[in-house]
DNA sequence: TATGAATGAGACTTCATTCAT
DNA sequence: AATGAATGAAGTCTCATTCAT
């Protein structure tokens, strides 16, 4: 009589990940990654913030580790991914174009809680290799590439001065991941600062910095 | 002379060090605190670290928290009186003077264990925030403050163009930090990373960026 | 129907029983603590007693301090109440019910591990001052007022000589205590002591004390 | 060449005659362990209080348990001594002997530290077997042996009514170790409590409770 | 699928005991 | 003999993980 039950997929899993529960999960359990770092952070406190029960984590995610390595790998593929999209549709200078990235950044990242992944990433790289394995390559170095190139194309359109790019992108990011990571970190303690005019006045001297002498 | 008494008990478990432990303690805890975080660190390790036991720890220190809170204190204001002490010491133009602080704090700080630190704050600060008030009053705005001076000095001398000195301060810092926090996160795994490239440029970045535009 | 899945899962290690846990834990307490005394009891040794394991004490025991004031009062109040109900319900004369009291008291609490508190308290009272506070107020002072009054009922009824009924309630009250803390410490050593002989001749003493006169 | 040297005798300091230690010692643990009881007490506390560093009291004791031992045995034995030799001197009817007895323990026994023991044994008994073994043989039985004795010689001489004279030894020795208990136990919490007043009229009701009928 | 009671490995911390000085 | 720094076994408590319901 048993012959009717559905066989039950055990490789169906991920194809749930499209339905609510997991997507969830993953945000509750970036939040509180975020603000806690990994080993502070309780599972029941992620469930409670999910709405769900402990045991319902284990559903869909093996384990606190790799709950902690899938919040990374979910959300931060979309993140480079929203800003290389918005790069393609850009047509101008490549100065204005700079500027802009970073104001869709801001909007699109900084200010949500996509920012905590770099702290994530920052304090819990030596202790998730694999992770970071995983995070450099496909986060960092895209980025890095994708910068270095707008950056070269500057230079090419006699933009910009002559430098090594792929060190200048990173001089170029460093104040977007830094401001991202202090909003995890110190912000809360920081009265005086003001992340909006600490971005702005970066990027006005990255700019002027690469700039030709001429153009100032 | 005297070379009667010159019995070595190097291979002893037995020593009474009361002077030298808690020095040691400090640097072996800042060292595993560093690399793994706080709540991963083990006090085994640490004590193991510093060759003495796991109760020894408990004759200098209250806690682990308090270790913890201690390794941050003591390493770090040394580490800021060195910075503010050199620049008193500099006479000459702002801006080598500026470049000789990145040069001065690359191998005080950031080439050695100090560099930890950073890594550990951002980290840790939201599980710890009294020690996250601490270490902005005592160091980061007290840094900021130095740094924000210097800049100010520039302005004044004609060095450098117009701008708000606090935040330039902050822009200036930002590549000094991140590559601290970066040696502790993500350098181990990336390999076509040099810092001083790193450095190098975005210090140059950064003074051109705010040097008055003749003197590109 | 479905009896091919009778399997009763009697060994299993894993129980779900939220409603039973306490009582059972407090059993368990009880009996250990009033053997070994607080300190020498290990938290282990109640779980394996209980037939949980250490972990489930702490779902339901903030702490071991709590779980031993759990275990007075739980076991403590009802203990003093029945000793009250039984009172009440007796009509005759005071020497027969005060006998009556203790022959009640023996097989209700003296044959029983509840007995076994007042070995803690009186071991523990100094490590546990608001503890000790809620025992004296809330059973021996209760308990004391109640025999007061009992006594000074029987010297109204003119069965017993004029005394002060607070400490004639005292002496009525010591051989009582004095052999439920003997039960737990030296009762095991102690072969030629026959526990009933002992309340006993005190019980006939104690009334032989108070009477009057010619009633001997 | 230092031959010149003074030498310096470390033996110069006053030291107190080293015959003292021992008992100086026991003293300190029985006033510790009295209120405290056998775990609480730590041996860093027995050793300030004795005046002397933890690492000596193990020049003259094996262990925290030898301790402990030597601390029953050595008070507890002239404790029943002087007992004795005050029972012997007495000529005079039972009945004021035995009052006298209670008055003279009572200022030799119960309002001293002495009077600790009977909680420690009480409170220790089933962590210390063989201590317990020793106690019942040595203070318990040859105390009650002692007391029933005069009990007997008090029926003897017609002064008593016909009694077991085993229990009624138990009856008169309850109130005393019953207070030496208090004292160590809940009588800090007790403010109601007068000691004397209880040991009064316990033995005043004992007395009258084993007088021959007509003496009442 | 979902729950949360139950588990137990593991970490911090204490303190009796040891031993170099 | 005396000290107290150093040790490490052992106990409390936490929390990721399991599994009966």
């Amino acid at each position: 009589m048993g012959a009717v039950h559905s066989t039950v997929h055990k490789s169906c899993r991920w194809h749930r990940r499209k339905e609510d529960r997991p997507a969830e999960i993953l945000t509750a359990a970036l939040k509180t990654f975020s603000v806690k770092g990994f080993a502070a952070t309780k599972l029941v406190e992620v469930a409670k913030e999910a709405g769900v029960s402990k045991g319902t984590l284990y559903l869909y995610f093996e384990s606190k580790e790799a709950l902690f390595k899938e919040v990374v790998s979910e959300f931060v593929l979309p993140q480079i991914a929203k800003a290389e999209e918005h790069a393609e549709q850009y047509s101008g200078s490549t100065k204005e174009l700079m500027f802009n990235l970073v104001d869709h950044w801001r909007t699109h990242v900084l200010e949500t809680e996509l920012s905590g992944i770099s702290k994530m990433m920052i304090a819990e790289a030596s202790n998730f290799p694999d992770l970071a394995h995983f995070y450099l390559e496909n986060v960092i170095q895209r980025t890095r590439h994708f910068v270095a190139n707008l950056i070269e194309l500057g230079i090419q359109r006699g933009e910009f001065r002559k430098c090594n790019s792929q060190y200048a992108a990173r001089a170029f990011l460093t104040p977007m991941v830094f401001s991202a990571i202090w909003q995890y970190s110190l912000a809360p303690f920081d009265e005086s600062y003001d992340i909006n005019e600490y971005l702005n006045l970066s990027m006005d001297i990255f700019i002027r910095g690469i700039l030709k002498e001429n153009q100032g």
